[in-house]
DNA sequence: CTTGCCTATGCAACTCGTTGCATAGCAGGA
DNA sequence: TCCTGCTATGCAACGAGTTGCATAGGCAAG
């Protein structure tokens, strides 16, 4: 269970409450680690249990009270020592892949809007990842001027641009694919 | 869940018993989709139960008997209509990225073994990919001659090919990121 | 003024998936 | 001969993750 590690990592970057941690977790950090606020809401309490996070009430007017939570040094030694754990292999779900396979026992044709819009998505994807990276990392700023977080973010970020691109030509593939077999019957 | 179109898919290409399923999921269809023999297990009973699949008991000698199963009709009809839903969009756990932001706040060089040795399990992978390819999907044989299901069976392999040439690039970039970093301070 | 959405947290019930263990005969190596 | 490992299936318990629902005030659009 790496949930734990990803809101300790998320709360070192910038402390913040469940509810902020479950929206980053719908933009940037989700892009590789998703959940649910209700995951969040129960692994921060469990967390909290632990001394890894501490919470602390914030009062807000015109809106709900939150707490805050932040990395705790027992959470930072868990995360350090998480880091020499080795690394799990990773559990493939790759649902497109099912069904292209799915595909050979029933209409190919059918399956092409779906890998079309899911091109679409991967699309839009790729476009918000390279607008985020000429946003935060600039190409004029010399790297040794870069800290090692953002370095960091910057190499996990540019994991999933070039993901993006290779997802699309191979979605491209896989579309001439589907096509010429919907012609050739 | 998708589980149970996977097996139909493997099913429909070959009958089969739970324990072979397994050691599919364990070699090709795992490449893309991971499931315990436990879990196959449980869903085929509950298949066989919704008519599904059909099962033959065949008796062995040397070993115990098997249950082989097979597609029938109703999970034929089942996986069509599965075809024509909306892809959902796939939940993404990518702990390596996640430690990688992690070793922000720790020894960078600390993940710099840990990267290696998943470098060299991607790198072995490929190999696999592209010796299955070789004898699977022979260059010198016209594509009109290969039916469908071959042909969709190498645009998915092609999809892991690609994506294990994107993953080593990527970890290459990412080793000389934290190498960077180990040295520079 | 009502409807819907946003912030913010949480309970309860469920499914999915993993882990540990059990059985049981056979084959091959130390 | 004993030990390990393979084939083949399965139970029981647990943990991870999802879904539906609830609360409760504020804000904005129609």
């Amino acid at each position: 269970m790496a949930l734990e590690h990803a809101i300790l990592v998320s709360l070192l970057e910038r402390p913040g409450s469940g509810y902020e941690l479950a929206r980053r977790f719908d933009r940037s950090i989700g892009r590789f680690w998703t959940a649910t606020h209700q995951q969040i809401y129960r692994v921060l309490r469990r967390m909290e249990a632990d001394g890894w996070v501490r919470a602390e009430e914030v009062a807000q007017d015109g809106r709900p009270d939150k707490k805050v939570y932040s990395a705790a040094p027992p959470g930072r030694e868990a995360l350090a020592a998480w880091l020499r754990e080795p690394v799990e292999p990773e559990t493939v779900r790759h649902e497109l892949a099912v069904r292209i396979r799915a595909a050979a026992f029933d209409d190919p044709a059918a399956l092409i809007p779906e890998v079309e819009r899911h091109r679409e998505g991967h699309a839009a994807l790729l476009d918000r990842y390279l607008h985020g990276e000429r946003r935060d990392f600039p190409a004029d700023s010399p790297p040794e001027a870069i800290d090692a977080q953002r370095r960091l973010q910057h190499v996990v970020l540019r994991g999933g641009i070039e993901y993006e691109r290779m997802t699309l030509a191979w979605l491209d593939d896989v579309l001439a694919t589907l096509r010429e077999l919907a012609e050739g019957r």
